[in-house]
DNA sequence: CGTATTATTGACTCCATTCAAAGATAGTGG
DNA sequence: CCACTATCTTTGAATGGAGTCAATAATACG
């Protein structure tokens, strides 16, 4: 994985306004007298391409990331020093919640594509709830909804492997069809390696159950590309 | 577990200003002329019983606890309806973030002794920001830590049986002695069974674990009280 | 005091890991 | 464009850590 500094990022004009990403993002839910005043908020708009990190773990909090389009992953990192995947995030998806405790990154965020990135300076969210109060009680929206995630994470990696990873699968098919994009063909970005990370499961293991679906003709696999063929048998798999 | 309703609830009056609780609570890092401020903010201080429910999942959010006193564990359910114990909550800690993403409870929380609650009403959270600012940054705050308590959750669920019990352990010790009580005399307060819920684990492996510790003269156990005696050792298993 | 819940212990099983090795793919430089 | 290399994937066989099943012991509680 390269280590690129983010200097590289390109600056792009795009407002709030008439972006494509639309309810999915920052402004859903959104007074839509609100949203030019998003736009005075948001301050820049930068690129990353595949591998480049979005911010190192350790790094003060300088601001809050909206996915414009694209997707990273983020990683964090335990006493060992061990990389550990807490997941991937996709366009529409707020990042950097991880520094809300003390103002320091606890994870790293790496693109797994290139991305255009949304940033909200730090220092606007101070006082955001009077000047824009419907942004503000989005934010904390976004901010559940991680809590929420991360303890449905925690539960389902507590049942079986392949139940596990067909959660994964799903989670990201649903998550392609709220953007518009098939929720039967898609990339899963991650290797077998990162996979099993992020499921607490060997890359063996993973390999194993994905060729599994695949000879059940429950799936179809060529490399990152997935097909899902019987949603329905899936499904089953979580019942 | 009985399911007593909330309305045994009785309220006390006591001011932040002059609560023992002190730095460990919400007022920690407030500027100490917006204290009053929080005292107008905080309207009822109730108590709970062993066993009581400080609130039931799928119940609207009306307000953020801080527990003045006592332990409570918070419970979420899974699709199946099985219980997921998520933690268990201390002296000084908020609760109630599980309903910031939808205004929904998704999880409930039960009095493992006897609480003492102080609630901040949902509708205060509203202008909070502008009206106190340092106590919206302390409650952000408060925020952040719980996702990376999250996080670290998922990794640490990660490590070997000996491993997650043996940082349960010491995560409970750091925090008695943070409220200073001893870190090395403590009740764990949950059962073998919820214990192994939450660490994912069954009943009989906790049990076993914790009999040789015990054995090994590292640990002395009396039901739910625990005794450390060699915290080098106990450290060491987690290195 | 008797009953229900919780804890302990042992023997056996199994799911996922580990170890090992071969195959496929992507990326690089000549 | 192809050869070379590093990385990633797949597969098989053996192992082991925690689970399961079962039965007894201890404790809490009405």
């Amino acid at each position: 994985m390269s280590q690129q500094s983010c200097s590289i990022l390109r600056e792009l004009k795009v407002s709030c306004k008439n972006c494509s990403v639309g309810v999915l993002c920052v402004p859903r839910g959104l007074d839509p007298e609100d949203i030019p005043k998003l736009d005075s908020v948001i301050q820049h708009r930068k690129i990353l391409h595949r591998g480049e990190f979005l911010y190192h773990h350790g790094e003060n909090f300088g601001q809050l990331f909206a996915l414009k389009s694209g997707a990273v992953k983020i990683i964090s990192y335990d006493e060992f020093n061990n990389e550990h995947i807490q997941g991937i995030y996709l366009t529409g998806e707020l990042i950097g919640f991880d520094a809300l405790a003390d103002n320091k990154h606890h994870c790293s965020v790496v693109a797994l594509e290139t991305c255009h990135v949304c940033e909200i300076p730090a220092e606007m969210l101070d006082g955001i709830d009077h000047a824009i109060p419907s942004l503000h009680r989005q934010l904390i929206r976004h901010i559940g909804h991680k809590i929420n995630t991360s303890e449905t994470h925690i539960v389902t990696n507590k049942a079986s492997a392949e139940f596990r990873l067909v959660s994964f699968l799903l989670n990201l098919s649903h998550r392609f069809a709220a953007r518009g994009f098939s929720p039967y063909e898609f990339s899963i970005y991650l290797t077998r390696q990162e996979l099993g990370n992020y499921l607490n499961l060997t890359t063996e293991t993973v390999s194993r159950l994905m060729r599994n679906l695949d000879r059940k003709g429950i799936i179809e696999l060529q490399q990152k590309r997935i097909k899902i063929l019987d949603m329905p048998k899936l499904r089953a798999i979580t019942d």
